[in-house]
DNA sequence: CTTGACCTCGTAGTGCGGTACGAGGTTTAG
DNA sequence: CTAAACCTCGTACCGCACTACGAGGTCAAG
């Protein structure tokens, strides 16, 4: 096990030191060990954790649903069924995204596929007039 | 081509009048028609064009990540070519949150799949205990 | 044994994305 | 023809997620 300061931890992760501080405080970091000096000490799991919260927070989900998230994972005191449930859910949620996005993309990669390829005005890239119906939900 | 007052819109997106005076201030929603008396008026693709930038938003895009798609859309007087290449860009990054999404997602089911299905406690989950490590980017 | 980089804490300030408010004009139902 | 419901605008405020700041303690290098 390696022990990291806080420094480390947040070099390794790519984070500020004060938003460690505040993730803690906000519950999404575990309090962590102390050395004698009173500073932060943590190990490479951190790292990882950090990095999911980072991940999952630039995907659109607020801090306090990545907490509830990381939650589910640390299985915090609560039985095996409703955490389950309480994933799926989650799951689901996150297959909706994913769908949304492959949509998105779509547009995209029709809007690349209609251009003609050289430096032409977009009025005949007709695809976009009607993309916003098409994305429709 | 239906006429819509911006209550009509809202309400068809699911939105607050005050959020669409502030798309449009940020140049998200072009100016709209203006009635005799100075009211917004709006077509149904509007509704798709505000629809899509909610989505977009909830799927973590900032309002001005959110523009800048549209601009590529609209295809505001630059050359096909050029929104052509931030066109793949921006789809790229779209795939790679895409990417993300499915880790999250697999985690979650990781989580279920590993579950007894009954209420019991969750220290035999043992997957969990590596995860971060496994989403690790 | 001092310098300077690192750490501690709390509090205050920032930027984004709305959201609410207030003063006023318009339109329509009774 | 008046009242309610809609619209206009600008400004001010809100919550989230940091981010910076200031006062002080720790520790490794020279």
């Amino acid at each position: 096990m390696v022990q990291l300061t806080v420094g480390k931890l947040t070099k390794a992760a790519g984070v500020g030191t004060e938003t460690v501080r505040y993730y803690e405080k906000l519950g999404l970091l575990p309090k962590p060990e102390r050395s004698k000096s009173g500073y932060r000490v943590y190990d490479e799991n951190a790292v990882n954790r950090l990095r999911f919260i980072m991940q999952a927070k630039n995907l659109g989900f607020a801090l306090e649903e990545v907490k509830e998230i990381l939650g589910l994972v640390d299985g915090t005191g609560a039985d095996c069924e409703s955490i389950c449930r309480r994933a799926r859910g989650k799951r689901d949620e996150i297959e909706k995204k994913i769908a949304e996005l492959q949509k998105i993309s779509g547009v995209l990669t029709a809007l690349e596929a209609d251009c003609p390829g050289g430096p032409a005005p977009l009025d005949q890239c007709v695809i976009l007039q009607n993309f916003y119906g098409d994305g429709n939900a």
